[in-house]
DNA sequence: TAGATTGTTAATCGATTAACAATC
DNA sequence: TAGATTGTTAATCGATTAACAATC
């Protein structure tokens, strides 16, 4: 009998969830069939606790004394996020960017499967990139549809970004990747969610500019 | 004379300030001299609330009735973040994750510059990309020391990302941006920010699943 | 049994949101 | 003045952390 599902795994935790994969994949190697929440937590620099209440979120069990077993424990990462039936994605935007992503290995382990790329450039349209077609954007509407495809990785320039999501939504994509700057005003039924490269960016240079602060403060 | 300096500007603040800047530029542009933080707000689909609150943490003030004035608002945030004064960086690891960094011109506006890119595959060194050169990793030290760069933006493979990340550190950068999915352990002096794509993908993977399991649970 | 580790319940912390007085 | 908008103070909410009982 299946367990009933999580209620809800609350965001914070679920963006940790695959930092602890490798840290358990590791100790399974190394032979060890139980892992404490202290051994994963001192692995990523948190406090056991978190640990503890995460995997009590995503329904993992322990055992007092031992821990958590291994396998059970990857499993439940694995089922909450959707890592062990593998969907696949289109890449909108053959660029770097949309061939870095098209050709990083990490995603299949991580459910995802990037089936093709598509662009407007006619230079691009009929190559490959990592093995996988470049195709051209009149094409993407019917493949969505014949090939089922629920997931695109947007990677096109920003200033086109909102016309192209626009697209790909009509064309039925339920989820989009938003790898630009732009703010996709899209239907409350498609999930979006954004790599924020200027968030980020603005964190690191706040951070920055807190260091060079105090250096000078200790200068005076 | 000069204020006090924020105190501290909290993280989540410094992630929306990047998405009120194009908002208010937009309005500038349109020749208003003041914009309110519901206009802001509406326009992002926040509450004005929340801009009022981050406009004050990072010193902004408005006026009752006219809102805040656009060029003190910009102002503020690109001192707040850095965007003034522009520092360089190098991107370590030519790859096409790093050549799409390398060639991204929004950088400039937000005060990175990225100088030269380096790589140990020799194929690759001694070429460019998007004007910039692409060194041999033997170079890095040195040039870090003349140039005083203070960031490496990681591009490299995970499986080398600690070892360069050390090298990074020990040639004295002092700010790592960290696209790799390494978790990269550095003396406490020196920033890292990971811009982390497991994370973002999981976040994206688990809204799927749970808009599957809605989808299935309105069949039956 | 003794002791290590889980898991529960409560406390704390930080951020968001609400209410409303202050102000131009 | 009247009214729109800021800015302050308090309430709420969610996540993290602490304390400790339960358990093997």
């Amino acid at each position: 009998m299946e367990r009933n599902g999580p209620v809800s795994v609350s965001r914070p935790t679920i963006r940790r969830l695959p930092t602890y994969f490798p840290i358990v994949e590791q100790a399974r190697h190394e032979g060890q069939d139980w892992i404490s929440s202290a051994q994963i937590a001192t692995a990523l620099g948190l406090e056991s606790i978190q640990v503890r209440k995460d995997l009590a979120a995503i329904g993992v069990a322990g055992q007092p004394r031992l821990g958590y077993p291994v396998t059970q424990l990857m499993q439940a990462v694995e089922r909450c996020l959707g890592w062990n039936n593998v969907t696949d994605a289109f890449v909108i935007g053959a660029g770097h960017l949309g061939s870095a992503l098209a050709g990083y290995r990490g995603f299949e382990r991580h459910g995802l499967n990037v089936v093709a790329l598509f662009d407007n450039d006619p230079e691009k349209t009929g190559t490959k990139v990592h093995g996988k077609d470049i195709l051209a954007m009149s094409k993407f509407p019917d493949l969505v549809r014949r090939m089922r495809v629920r997931i695109a990785i947007l990677t096109v320039p920003d200033e086109v970004a909102e016309k192209v999501a626009r697209r790909a939504v009509e064309a039925g994509i339920q989820a989009i990747w938003n790898f630009t700057a732009a703010q996709l005003a899209v239907p409350g039924e498609v999930i979006v969610e954004r790599m924020d490269l200027a968030a980020s960016l603005a964190v690191l240079s706040s951070r920055l500019v807190a260091q060079r602060a105090r250096l000078e403060r200790s200068d005076a």
